[in-house]
DNA sequence: GATTAATTTAAACGGGTGTTTAAATTAACT
DNA sequence: AGTTAATTTAAACACCCGTTTAAATTAATC
């Protein structure tokens, strides 16, 4: 054991930050280990390759998210009138700034990983997320359907996934937008705020009547 | 004068393809050009850099929506009640189906390169858009304030950047979307059905009251 | 048709990438 | 303490990248 931090979580610690930065493409492996202060080799072997490296990265946010968040939605659920979606969305709030404690930054970096994954990965994230945390998943999108009745199953998949899209840019652009509003508004903006501005836009839209013509 | 067509435009339309697939970073020039059947060093030749062939390939489709949307968007304006904002986006529908004359599935390959730039390019497009088409810009945003007066500009100026996240999201993960669509609910949508499932749900967005407590 | 300019071509350049190797070092165990 | 296993290290490997060069080819001009 090493007097300083585990070289695979010096490891993890450094690649978090700079993929959610610059990208998973556009970091190398000679990036992440001078910024972790650990040999170049050590990648390989902690991990394979970096695309399980990446594979674990996400993996330490979604362990810890995914049970979190299907514990505050089942909670919800079971009150006794259906929460609103507001309601539901909201329950994200916690499990979403608890990451901040398992990290500095840690609720964006979240954030970002997963639009990143999404965008990057063709696919394979998504793959990824549904047969590892498919469980937790239904859970989320049952308490949905149920809060919003009127909307049928093949349109709430859509507006589930703008939803994604709608938090993971916002997010991914989080900083350059935040220096604009502050620029031109005075607004100064930290991630807890952001997903508080983002929740309404997003409950309102899932929910809205799909007009039949 | 070449028999085929111009080394220049077989070099933007492969590009174009292959950056809204892959991405810009992913896409190397020797897989640009042996799609092109063009030869490697004419794409430093015609457009000086990758960065570069990167803005042309965008200033193709910009020059080409921008005017158009702004126009449509100024003929709402000039009718007698303020338009809304389902009125609005949906004026942007005719723009951007208008990209799949130029080229074939123009609009998505618009779409997404526009979400790609955004996400990869860390402002530099938004600079880009901005410095360059800034003034058609600004209509819309005007007769988006407009037509939901009750919505302070801070607070807009984050929804209009959701609602360009859910879109641009949306048409990044639109094919695997759709097919995930078709196999759990036989449904199947081409762009035009996606953009409008989506005028709705950013327009209820938009528009939501902002509760101040 | 000769001369000049524009374009295309093949080859090389310098540098960065993920990964592998084998030796050196450190830790763990009997 | 001596032996084995785990880890770290420096170096090299093979490959891909964007860009440049200089010669060959094609087009345009006088």
């Amino acid at each position: 054991m090493a007097s300083r931090t585990d070289t695979k979580t010096r490891i993890l610690d450094a690649a978090e930050k700079l993929f959610a930065e610059r990208g998973f493409s556009e970091t190398s492996l000679r990036l992440i280990t001078s910024k972790a202060e650990v040999n170049l080799a050590s990648v390989n072997y902690h991990f394979g390759s970096k695309k399980e490296l990446i594979r674990a990265v996400l993996a330490r946010y979604l362990d810890v998210f995914m049970p979190s968040a299907a514990i505050e939605i089942k909670r919800l659920h079971n009150a006794p009138e259906d929460a609103s979606l507001n309601e539901i969305f909201s329950a994200l709030i916690k499990p979403l700034l608890e990451l901040n404690k398992v990290r500095n930054g840690g609720t964006i970096i979240f954030l970002q990983l997963l639009g990143r994954g999404y965008i990057e990965s063709q696919g394979h994230l998504r793959w990824f997320i549904t047969t590892h945390y498919g469980e937790h998943l239904a859970t989320f999108v049952k308490a949905v359907v149920a809060s919003a009745p009127h909307i049928p199953p093949a349109e709430m998949f859509w507006r589930l996934h703008f939803t994604l899209g709608t938090i993971v840019f916002t997010m991914a652009s989080a900083d350059a937008l935040n220096e604009i509003a502050a620029a031109d508004y005075g607004e100064h903006n930290n991630t807890e705020a952001i997903i508080r501005k983002v929740i309404p836009y997003m409950a309102a839209g899932v929910a809205v009547p799909v007009l039949n013509n």
